[in-house]
DNA sequence: TTAGAGAATATTGTATACAAAGTACAGGAT
DNA sequence: ATCCTGTACTTTGTATACAATATTCTCTAA
């Protein structure tokens, strides 16, 4: 009777629950960069002990998110303009090779899975709800990074990805960019499908840079 | 009188020296794959409570060092022949894309930095001393590397590079391969030199293609 | 009023204790 | 003989205690 599989809900150390209320709080800004991440202050908000907290902050400080000087504690990773340009410029070379390669090793279902959110995508942007598209943004990227089948390509791009995510965030707002988006990820569905990798390459390159223009100018506003 | 600044000899938590200590009896074979990495054990053998060690291992789990399992502990992380391609495919792409862009940022001083960083592969390579030669080499790419001045990239393709280091220990051993490697060097350095990009990326992509399948063609004959 | 010394406080680093889960082995039922 | 089960033992997960260092505040002296 193995058909029978219970799958016995999993355990989860209290260490990851507690990175993943970290990351999520750090991510949505509800920790601001700058912000002092003290153990005893967390643990008891949290209402576990320092262990689990310290070790989920190390956790986010190897993801990048947390910024330790030793003895002097941990605070959230304050971003600065160099640093998106260099995460920015990697997160190109890397989405430009997932696009080239995905023209190879795409896979029938996997097409209909790009045609299909790409096109949920589009319907997104009409509802005018931020966390909507940006979740159908995401949605659509991972079917073209995960059709690599390359592991450590997939979640070295879903850190650099997690980087940013606090400054697209704002950049998806700004729906006067939305036809632009469409257009770029039409152009990008196409060149797959047609097993153009240099194209695929192209328009992937393009849609990265824009992002990067509307982040980095949007960041400049800041100061 | 702020010019007398004594730089008051590094402080060096407990759990960084662990994790150094770890990771170089990782990498140089000391703790084998597969090998379980039990945190008392360790804790007596190093003279220190389980607590750094903890930390450490949790820093080579997320270097991709170890593999952990809730509840099971840790160990030292087995590279599988899709693991070890996955790796190395990455690698390809970033360092022809590193090879690209230093033609455009490597300065003067970086280029003469260059050319002597080959010329002492080439002599390092008559030692038969493979220590030396895999330093001299590791040399010659970080001048490469670090001349794009992209922090993230540069941590990126260090970790990458720290995965197949104990498979390209055994590579550099090979002396036939040698005067192929000196070879590629150079064809390298004339493309960065003459501020080439495209041969500079051909170039580092068949240098790495021909590690690749020395790495591999090696891990074949251990199963 | 301001600068500096020193105590008081807060915070991280490390060690240890206890709890919970996993593993291995022995003994009994089928 | 084999499989199951219960117990002893190992190991990890979490909490807490103590030590070392950093920070803050107060009080004094110039």
């Amino acid at each position: 009777m193995d058909d029978i599989i219970l799958d016995m809900d999993q355990y989860l150390p209290l260490r990851d629950v507690v990175f993943h209320a970290l990351r999520k709080a750090i991510l949505t800004g509800k920790l601001k960069p700058g912000e002092r991440l003290m153990e005893i202050h967390l643990a008891k908000q949290l209402g576990v002990s320092r262990t689990p907290v310290r070790e989920a902050i190390h956790k986010l400080e190897l993801e990048g998110l947390a910024t330790m000087i030793p003895r002097r504690g941990a605070q959230v990773a304050q971003i600065s303009e160099k640093g998106l340009k260099d995460v920015l410029e990697l997160r190109r070379a890397l989405d430009v090779f997932c696009a080239q390669i995905a023209c190879e090793r795409m896979t029938p279902e996997e097409e209909k899975e790009l045609r299909e959110t790409c096109k949920a995508f589009e319907e997104a942007t009409g509802t005018k709800d931020t966390t909507v598209i940006a979740k159908a943004d995401v949605a659509f990227h991972d079917v073209i990074i995960n059709s690599t089948r390359n592991e450590r390509l997939i979640t070295t791009i879903n850190n650099l990805a997690e980087q940013i995510y606090r400054y697209r965030f704002e950049y998806i707002k700004d729906d006067s960019q939305h036809s632009r988006l469409i257009e770029e990820h039409r152009r990008l569905v196409d060149a797959i499908l047609n097993k153009d990798p240099e194209k695929a390459g192209k328009a992937a390159g393009i849609h990265i840079d824009n992002q990067e223009h509307s982040i980095l100018s949007q960041i400049n506003l800041e100061d």
